[in-house]
RNA sequence: GGCGCGGUAGCUCAAUUGGUUAGAGUCCCGGACUGUCGAUCCGGUGGUUGCGGGUUCGAGUCCCGUCCGCGUCGCCA
């Protein structure tokens, strides 16, 4: 047979009503009925219903397909034909027709699957199992269905850059271990024993040299590796819609990214999206919501009672609030009715985890007034000022953490988020994108007591704060922008140092002396010594928009190979042993 | 590395306080059936309870260790 189809299994329709077609598919489900037999017949553009039954189709091709099982791959020939009526079928696109068949072959069979593609949801066989056999579970009309929307974003994203003018170019992936960040992947080097390269953790340094050779757009969808604990949102190598422009600042980049937002969000979701995206300073986020990626879905923000807390004959409050700490509190509206006593318990269980040693709590009473275990410590008069402060209602439950600022800030985002969730804030299906900006330059680290860059050694701080570098770093705010959509960092970027003086000086403020800087990153000092012009740009995790467009709560399902929690790929078995042979040549001995 | 959840038939799950021969649905195999679409009906096969040890008269169940998967803290410039 010269065509092994005429259509696919979704494109049959009344038009078709009378002509003759060929399919091929997997066989989703068969129906035997004695006389004649049904099967639902699967590719990835939809599901046909063919009939074998006389007096269309032969006795010979019947008796046949009486051995069709789940998954076999066939190809039939029929004459399409309208369903009889009240046969249709509403929950299929094809419904109101069926293949009758005339012609039939066998064109491969399948042994029982252990992951059956037409599982429904709860029958969803164990996440071992589908990564096991991925050839299977990506038959699954909902992997398929993701993986044909991550073809358009990325396809959209791509168009949408070469429209603007940006150029795709490549960049290396072996390339030089910075120990900055995050845990490099090694390549070891045959030809220099001993010597490794790195998997990029992202093109970081190379879309910057790009700029400084005059390509002032540019825009790759770039892999990137980290070795790092992996999490529901987060594999070890993972996609990146790369950027950089020259000649921009801040509100350039977050202005083309916004266009993208609302090109992406009416294309795939119907939404129109208003711009420019709402932007709040990370200060901002920090003392409302206690996180740098807030989900502005909800409310439910961060109040601070510290000042009132120093009034309480309340130890736990009075002596944080004393030594320099924070009491914040969060109003969860109507929550006693959602929070029993031992819900309650479960909660302070569960910001223990994130370091506070404590949830105090009120419940507001039918009068307004405030009842809790630790009341008898406050006044009456003070307790109607955390009311007041806290807008307390009847019904409502408030919940404080008393700690160090970073403790309560992840404390309590840990407990808005959970509460959120749980108390079903917000509409799971709603989509919220916004701007986390100017966040410090440097953080400090209490182990290593040094300052550490927030994000990147080659962010610019902002023009106003160049002379807190030297004074005071820790007030340094950076030209930087997170792209958050419901509460994930969604994509991040920054403007970049121009300025071969003001990079030694970041360099060496983080403890970079001259002559690591010139090992390490000598060629970019001396990039930036040729004319490089001022540059900024971002990169958007792609995998995470993949993720929140559809819905998703793992970022596995988005990927079509995806390693598990140990980083390993069940399908293939990476990583695996090598060949003693080959570790020779690399001059590599392992220890047991 | 820590904490938590899980691992029982090919698959999804059940199994009371430790107690008879570890069950159900589905799949699979055989049979019946001319319109189903989660087809239906009848019959049947199918088990190293992840693995190793221990306690006990007796372990799927309790204890110790270990492997694997998931969530999470640390980690992720």
């Amino acid at each position: 047979m010269q065509v092994l189809r005429t259509h696919t299994c979704g494109e049959l329709g009344r038009l078709h009503i009378g002509k003759e077609a060929t399919l091929c598919g997997w066989v989703d489900s068969y129906r035997d009925h004695g006389g004649g037999l049904f099967i639902d017949l699967r590719d990835r553009y939809g599901m046909t219903q063919v009939v074998f039954n006389p007096p269309d189709t032969p006795p010979a091709i019947i008796e046949e397909s009486k051995s069709l099982r789940a998954e076999y791959v066939v190809q039939v020939i029929g004459r399409v034909a309208e369903r009889p009526s009240g046969m249709a079928n509403p929950k299929l696109s094809t419904g109101e027709i069926e293949l009758r068949v005339t012609g039939f072959k066998l064109l491969n069979k399948s042994q029982t699957p252990p992951v059956s593609p037409n599982a429904n949801a709860q029958d969803l066989p164990n996440e071992e199992l589908r990564l096991e056999h991925r050839y299977l579970d990506l038959r699954r009309a909902v992997m398929q269905k993701t993986l044909m929307l991550r073809d358009r974003i990325v396809k959209g994203m791509r168009d949408y850059f070469a429209e603007l003018d940006f150029i795709d170019v490549e960049t290396p992936i072996l390339g030089r271990s910075t120990p900055e960040g995050a845990r490099d992947y090694l390549v070891p080097s045959r030809i220099s024993r001993g010597a490794f390269y790195a998997l990029p953790q992202s093109p970081q340094l190379y879309k910057q040299i790009l700029m400084m050779a005059g390509y002032d757009r540019y825009v790759q969808v770039a892999r990137c590796f980290r070795d790092e604990d992996l999490r529901a949102d987060r594999q070890p190598e993972f996609t990146q819609l790369d950027l950089e422009m020259s000649f921009v600042d801040a509100d350039d980049v977050m202005g083309v990214i916004d266009g993208l937002v609302a090109k992406l969000a009416k294309q795939e979701l119907g939404l129109d999206v208003k711009l420019p995206l709402p932007r709040m300073t990370y200060d901002e986020a920090m003392e409302r919501f206690g996180h740098d990626a807030p989900d502005l879905r909800f409310g439910l923000e961060l109040v601070d009672c510290t000042d009132l807390a120093a009034k309480s004959d309340f130890r736990v409050f009075s002596s944080v609030a004393a030594s320099g700490g924070r009491v914040r509190a969060i109003n969860a509206k109507l929550g006693t009715e959602h929070y029993s006593r031992r819900g309650i318990d479960a909660l302070t269980e569960y910001v223990a985890a994130f370091g506070a040693k404590g949830l105090a709590w009120f419940r507001v009473e039918e009068d307004g007034s405030l009842s809790s275990t630790i009341a008898k410590n406050f006044t009456p008069e003070l307790l109607k000022e955390f009311g007041i402060r806290l807008k307390a209602e009847p019904g409502d439950l408030l919940l404080f953490v008393a700690d160090e600022w970073k403790v309560t800030c992840k404390a309590l985002h840990a407990l808005r988020s959970k509460i959120g969730a749980e108390m079903k804030l917000y509409d799971p299906r709603a989509m919220h994108f916004s701007w986390v900006v100017e966040f410090p330059m440097f953080d400090f680290d209490d182990e290593e007591k040094r300052w550490v860059a927030m994000h990147h050694p080659f962010t610019s701080p902002r023009d106003q704060d160049f002379d807190l570098l030297k004074g005071d770093p820790g007030k340094c705010r950076a030209k930087a922008y997170d792209l958050v959509i419901n509460g994930s960092e969604a994509g991040g970027g920054t403007i970049r140092i121009h300025d071969p003086g003001i990079q030694q000086t970041v360099f060496s403020l983080l403890g970079i002396d001259e002559h690591t800087a010139e090992q390490r990153f000598g060629f970019l000092l001396r990039a930036l010594g040729y004319g490089a012009p001022p540059h900024g740009g971002i990169a958007l995790g792609i995998d995470r928009w993949v993720m929140l467009f559809a819905g998703l709560d793992n970022i596995r399902d988005c990927i079509a190979f995806p390693k598990t929690q140990r980083a390993s790929d069940l399908m293939t078995g990476a990583p695996g042993e090598v060949e003693s042979k080959q570790l020779k040549e690399l001059g590599i001995r392992i220890e047991r």
